[in-house]
RNA sequence: GCUGGUGUAGCUCAAUUGGCAGAGCAGCUGAUUUGUAAUCAGCAGGUUGCGGGUUCGAGUCCCAUCACCAGCUCCA
């Protein structure tokens, strides 16, 4: 018999005959293993646990605690949960069913919508399918036999998958039990696997994301090996909800969005705090860094807005109006106004770059269904900027922007995701143009040593841009920060610089945001610290608590000095019990109580309680001031 | 915009087969003078999102519409 060596994860190797399977290796190295295995990698390929090993390789068996392993284990689930549905309602057909992060998901196509009664009944019947434990077969079929199989079924959108996919390769399925699936796997051994499972909730999905195609219905679920694991997942999901800055805006009174106005948020007094503190930081921090600020108008003439090529490219979000009988657009970015400003007289080559910000307010016509809080909104200000400079001065000013966005985003302890977005197809400009574009933003990006997804075909429409992604409590990520690379604008606005030779050259410019929109950068902060916002960012930073009335002039003299002092100081003169006033102190998270009695008011003191620590023992006033002082200045 | 779901007091939620719209918290008034997460009592608070319809009678059933929620699509 001939022998094979398979090389394993520890640089060990081993020699086994030619055509042992994985499973049989991994009871050879360890039972354990071999029962905790979903899959295994053989040279770089996923394979099932049944794969037969026919020469010399690397094999290194996966387990539900490995990224490809947990993706198995969920596709193994979301197979599991279409056979439930094919039980429960034959006509069903089957689309998509892929793992996800966190979880699974399956799209049908039903003449009537799942309803969370069904839900039940499809958890059902998939945890007799995992009873079952029927084991997941692989096969393959050539092409013509595949979509022959399928179209017999009278599954139409697999018979429309198989005919995308390449000819000459060998078209792989699963079997388990009597349901049979299109797939390339790999697949957990048997469907006993999958013992801790919970479909979360159902929702329309357009087939292949299409919205011109028919919308399926699609059935999201998530499943772990252990019940345990899955309890504590769907804990997690509940504590996300409680940080969603829909509920604590409303709880803390720092916004709201009315009836009246869908989209367009309303900033309260305790929110506006937030947002001036968030402004000036930012302001400061441009003008260190050699930006000047503008403001320009919020409603500008029709007109312009063709030359931009915003009409062409952007109409269907934006509001008109109409002045003197003459059409009006409101912006929905600012760049038109901001080329307009530097194009009003003539710029040398010695003045550039040239850094110019502005926190500008744009509407835009979003899609009523994608509104979220003050996450998507239909107005928003960017804080947003250009720079216009020397072809030379590209990767430097890219690489100026990444710094500057990579230290604001520190300040708050955000981690971030970049992608890289290419050429979409309606957009302006030469291929040529795209292509330098293209690889000023990558090489800036690969010379700072920065990960990067590409989003093929994701860009604006006048250039390529870097985004940056921030996560929000239960992990969606939300686009911030934006750097955009533009050639299309300054030819369209003919804007000139004059060079060393004394003829007129075309400067090429970046769009950039940082935040990208306060609202969003506001609501992802909310989430973030679950509304316990550090003292240099909350609305109250201190509240005076007198224990009886007797107490409140002395109260409101600390509560005085505070104010006096910059602080952002509030005293509860209130005929209550002390524990009362602490509770309310507490739930709006104010980070410091000073709490003052008889004893307090003798010694000239204060008795410190923090909303994290509790009661912190009693000082003078200077000391506290020292304390919180230092506090606001950390920024932590 | 699409699919599904949800709209009752400022907030969180009740209201049986269609049969007098209710509670807690918050608010106001009074009493209480209080030491680290809720003192007690009283008062007030509503054309049940808006508009139609069915019915003797609609929070409840039907139609339409608006908003919100989840997802899709889109995006800062």
């Amino acid at each position: 018999m001939e022998k094979i060596k398979v090389f394993l994860k520890d640089g060990s190797s081993k020699e086994y005959q030619k055509g042992i399977t994985v499973r049989e290796v991994a009871e050879d190295i360890s039972k354990r293993l071999a029962k905790e295995a979903v899959i295994a990698d053989v040279d770089g390929r996923l394979v099932d646990l049944d794969y037969r090993l026919q020469e010399d390789c690397k094999l290194n068996l996966l387990t539900f605690q490995d990224e490809d392993g947990k993706d198995a284990f969920r596709h193994t689930s979301s197979h599991i949960m279409a056979q439930a549905v094919k039980r429960l309602f034959p006509e069903a057909k089957l689309a998509i069913g892929p793992a996800i992060q966190d979880g699974f998901y399956y799209d049908f196509d039903v003449e009537r919508p799942f309803s969370t009664d069904d839900l039940a009944a499809i958890e059902e019947e998939m945890a007799k399918i995992v009873k079952e434990d029927l084991p997941l077969v692989r096969h393959e079929m050539a092409k013509d036999d595949a979509i022959k199989y399928f179209a017999d079924k009278g599954e139409t959108y697999k018979v429309e998958l198989i005919e995308g996919l390449e000819e000459d390769e060998p078209i792989s399925f699963y079997s388990q039990g009597e349901f049979t699936d299109l797939c390339a796997g790999p697949h957990v051994p048997s469907t006993g696997r999958v013992r801790a499972f919970k479909l979360l909730s159902v929702a329309g999905a357009y087939w292949r994301g299409d919205e011109k195609n028919k919308m399926l219905q699609r059935i999201y679920g998530t499943s772990f090996e252990k019940k345990k694991d899955l309890e504590e997942y769907l804990n997690m999901l509940e504590e996300a909800k409680r940080r969603d800055h829909r509920k604590i805006g409303r709880e803390l009174d720092l916004f709201s969005i009315m009836e009246e106005g869908p989209g367009f948020p309303f900033f309260h007094p305790k929110g506006m705090v937030i947002r001036n503190i968030l402004e000036d930081f930012w302001r400061k921090e441009h003008i260190k860094r050699g930006y000047q600020e503008v403001k320009t108008p919020i409603i500008l003439s029709e007109e312009l807005w063709h030359r931009s090529g915003h009409w062409d490219h952007y109409k269907e979000n934006m509001y008109f109006t109409e002045i003197d009988g003459a059409g009006y657009a409101v912006k929905p970015m600012n760049c038109p106004g901001g080329m307009l400003l530097y194009g009003r007289k003539l710029h040398s080559y010695r003045d550039l770059p040239q850094r110019v910000a502005e926190l500008g307010l744009v509407h835009r016509h979003e899609l009523s269904g994608a509104l979220h809080g003050l996450m998507r909104v239909r107005c928003f200000t960017q804080d947003d900027a250009h720079i216009y400079m020397l072809p030379s001065q590209i990767k430097e000013e890219i690489i100026g922007v990444i710094d500057l966005t990579d230290y604001l985003y520190s300040i708050f302890g955000f981690e971030y995701r970049v992608e890289l977005s290419t050429k979409p197809e309606n957009s302006m400009g030469s291929d040529e143009d795209w292509e330098v574009a293209t690889n000023a933003l990558r090489d800036a990006l690969e010379a700072k040593g920065i990960e990067y997804k590409v989003n093929e075909g994701d860009g604006a429409f006048y250039g390529p841009k870097i985004d940056f992604h921030l996560k929000d409590c239960i992990g969606r990520t939300w686009q911030c920060g934006t750097i955009q690379l533009d050639f299309q604008m300054p030819e369209r606005f003919d804007l000139v610089y004059i060079g060393a030779d004394g003829e007129k050259h075309r400067p090429v410019m970046i769009h950039r945001t940082i935040f990208g929109s306060i609202e969003r950068f506001i609501a992802i902060l909310t989430e973030h610290y679950a509304g316990a916002f550090p003292v240099w960012l909350a609305p109250v930073q201190v509240k005076v608590l007198p224990i009886t009335d007797k107490h409140n002039e002395y109260a409101d003299q600390i509560r005085k000095k505070l104010f006096d002092l910059g602080f952002r100081a509030e005293a509860d003169l209130r005929n209550e019990k002390v524990g009362y006033k602490i509770r309310e102190a507490q739930m709006e998270k104010i980070p410091y109580m000073l709490i003052v009695g008889d004893k307090e008011l003798q010694e000239g003191t204060v008795s410190v309680r923090t909303r994290d620590k509790g009661d912190v023992g009693t000082r003078s006033l200077n000391e506290f001031i020292e304390e919180i002082t230092e506090m606001v200045n950390s920024k932590k």
